[in-house]
DNA sequence: CTGTTCCATAACTATATGGTTATAGAAAAT
DNA sequence: ATTTTCTATAACCATATAGTTATGGAACAG
């Protein structure tokens, strides 16, 4: 079941938190905002062993964060930041509980935004 | 041992991403967003036990989201906002990935911020 | 004093999570 | 044809998580 139009569902925001609670899974996130990899590639900077880093791929993809794609013997990864938006949106709500004046430069931005989207067709 | 200055530690992300990854704490983080609320308010919307929302606001605690006060019986929670700028300072490193233009706004935002913060001691 | 309300904690259960080693398949290299 | 490289999956283990019921303490209400 897809959702359309109304944002995420809960259960995705459950998926994209519990990925970021991963102290190797931000890394791996990190790593591959540098541009694709493979699972070596990724495996390699960790003692930890290949099939947990397949494991945490999958987590990762599960969430959405993380697109595979197949060229030859690998599998590289490549990321999909979108649903790190659907977290920051979900954690916007609670701005006005920590930013000072910061809200009002906040607000512009969303205004401009929605206003530069009305130019597309959605 | 408290962290000065460099943000928070990824143990602490890990516990902040953690916590926001239950839909129970986050509609828990929703209402103390209306204000302050005792243990039996917080658990009057959900089926689950009370013990269960004692649990789930220690772990909210652990992430330094909710703090606890002492009023005659009743131990009221309150929302600490905080520790989730922390999230989402983390997250924007990514905000490239799905950021139109939006970049270029948010890179003000960040500059003025900044700016701002020279006037406190810190 | 007695009872009630509010909450925390203990003890337990079931499931999820993060790791391991072993293994096997597919594609490339020899 | 054989071997090597890259990755996924299975089976297993330890610990964490999310829930339960039972219980008890502290503070108010009578």
């Amino acid at each position: 079941m897809e959702q359309i139009g109304y944002g995420k569902s809960s259960a995705d925001l459950d998926a994209i938190f519990a990925a970021l609670a991963d102290p190797t899974r931000r890394a791996m996130l990190t790593r591959l905002a540098e541009g694709e990899a493979s699972v070596g590639e990724l495996a390699a900077p960790f003692q930890i062993s290949q099939p947990a880093i397949s494991k945490h791929l999958k987590v990762l993809e599960k969430a959405g964060l993380v697109e595979r794609a197949i060229d030859e013997q690998r599998r590289p990864a490549r990321l999909n930041a979108e649903p790190m938006a659907e977290a920051v949106e979900w954690i916007n709500y609670f701005k006005r509980f920590w930013g000072d004046s910061f809200d009002q430069l906040d607000e512009l931005l969303v205004t401009l935004k929605a206003q530069k989207e009305e130019g597309k067709d959605e």
